[in-house]
DNA sequence: ATTTATTATGTAAAAAGTACACATTTCGGA
DNA sequence: TCCGAAATGTGTACTTTTTACATAATAAAT
């Protein structure tokens, strides 16, 4: 975090300039602010999206993102965080601020603007616990219509997600901690809508060298079972740069 | 644009629907929104970026971005074009949206969340007029510390466009129309921090095959004059979707 | 005419990406 | 226990992209 002017002691006349500060704030119009997550999970080679029951009665019947308005003095990274905990009980899930969206109707009730935020989990993690039966995981490719803008939030945030795992290995989160190499291309060739040649995808990241061999197989496939496989996050944390040049 | 379901016509009872989803809505807590733009032009093969005097007291002596408060029921967007039209008098501008900041003391006057922007434009241009003499363009190297937590915000804008401009041709709206290569190598340079080769940076453009030769070459300058171009913009708009594969 | 600075250009080597086939292992059922 | 089905595991040739590198030509300034 860049060192900013708060961190310096207040100067003696500083007081009445915030004063000052204040008043031409105060007259800015003022707006509600909420969170919306986009929660992406991976089961049965599938990429899913967990969502809820809208809460509003005129949407009865649509789902719609996870969401919450953002507290005073929240920010708004910790909003996010805190929609992702009460919904999934999940703390260390993966959480990236995608961008605002401030149509103007594009809530019913008047003026809200929301920011987007993608995060990335485990389906099958233990402290996983999906709170409340209105939340459920839906085939992201089913799903046609939401609440609010959401679709469209949704659909930012997939393409966002799409050219980031391009860049980042960012799919891990989305895996159970052992994985095989099938499973790991299967996740790939759902998220970017594509079908990869298996030797070269196993080469591509035998190249990476952030496999570790768990000298585990897989269990109860009804065929040859693989190896598994875990994600060196301590290796991609150090050589993070190195990876997209700049750390962005 | 997505169609959402403010596309339909209301049905029966939705008015009252409505006014549950606002009192709902009405119990939010309400932030002041700003937009802050980064304005980047490029100039003596230095990268500019365009600052105001700080309006605050507290700030006396100080820059800082190109900003305003966010009007009732406007676009972020059409806040962020707005800000540039008014400081620079130019329309057409390349503009997108970064990120948002919300760091609960980032501003002094108490809670403002802002919304940063990345504008890219040629200072050169004839539409270009910079009203009143509090706004300069500096050079991004020399800037040190900014009101607010500006320097941050101008960092990240920074670290986008380093990526951006690797996976878009964005460098244009940064030059005259005509230009020559070197001037154009210079931009990649300055935006990037590195040196490059200049025979594979030619073949690279040359091989995107998106310059025209406008048959004239460069004046005043001591030395050869080099060939001027300039970019086909009609045919990046065309083919854009292959540059990135998708339209992100 | 000479010097200086810059333009313009090609080729070879290395690296990365793509296309493609076959033997091996396990499971499960006959 | 044998066989078929299904998936794993592996290597090589080809193409494309990236990188490294040097010399002749041009215009300006003196």
């Amino acid at each position: 975090m860049t060192k900013n002017v708060f961190d310096k002691p207040l100067e003696k006349s500083t007081t009445s300039l915030i004063k000052d500060a204040g008043k031409l704030v105060a007259s800015y119009p003022k707006v509600p602010i909420t969170v919306d997550c986009v929660i992406f999970g991976f089961e049965e080679s599938e990429l899913k999206v967990l969502l809820i029951r809208s809460d509003l009665e005129m949407y009865k019947g649509l789902w719609s993102l996870l969401g919450d308005n953002v507290k005073n003095n929240e920010e708004l990274d910790h909003a996010a965080y805190r929609v992702l905990k009460e919904r999934t009980g999940m703390n260390d899930v993966y959480l990236d601020q995608v961008r605002a969206f401030s149509h103007p109707q594009r809530h019913p009730a008047g003026r809200v603007i929301t920011v987007a935020y993608c995060s990335l989990l485990n389906i099958q993690h233990h402290e996983l616990k999906i709170y409340k039966n209105e939340l459920h995981w839906h085939s992201f490719s089913s799903i046609k219509g939401l609440a609010f803008d959401h679709k469209e939030i949704l659909d930012a945030c997939y393409k966002w997600l799409q050219k980031r795992i391009q860049e980042h290995p960012l799919g891990f989160n989305l895996l159970p901690d052992k994985f095989s190499l099938r499973e790991l291309q299967n996740l790939y060739e759902a998220i970017l809508g594509v079908s990869l040649d298996r030797r070269n995808f196993r080469k591509k990241f035998a190249s990476m060298d952030l496999l570790i061999d768990v000298g585990e197989m897989e269990e109860d496939v009804p065929h040859r079972p693989g190896k598994l496989y875990k994600f060196n996050f301590e290796k991609y944390e150090k050589n993070k740069r190195k990876w997209i040049g700049i750390d962005f």
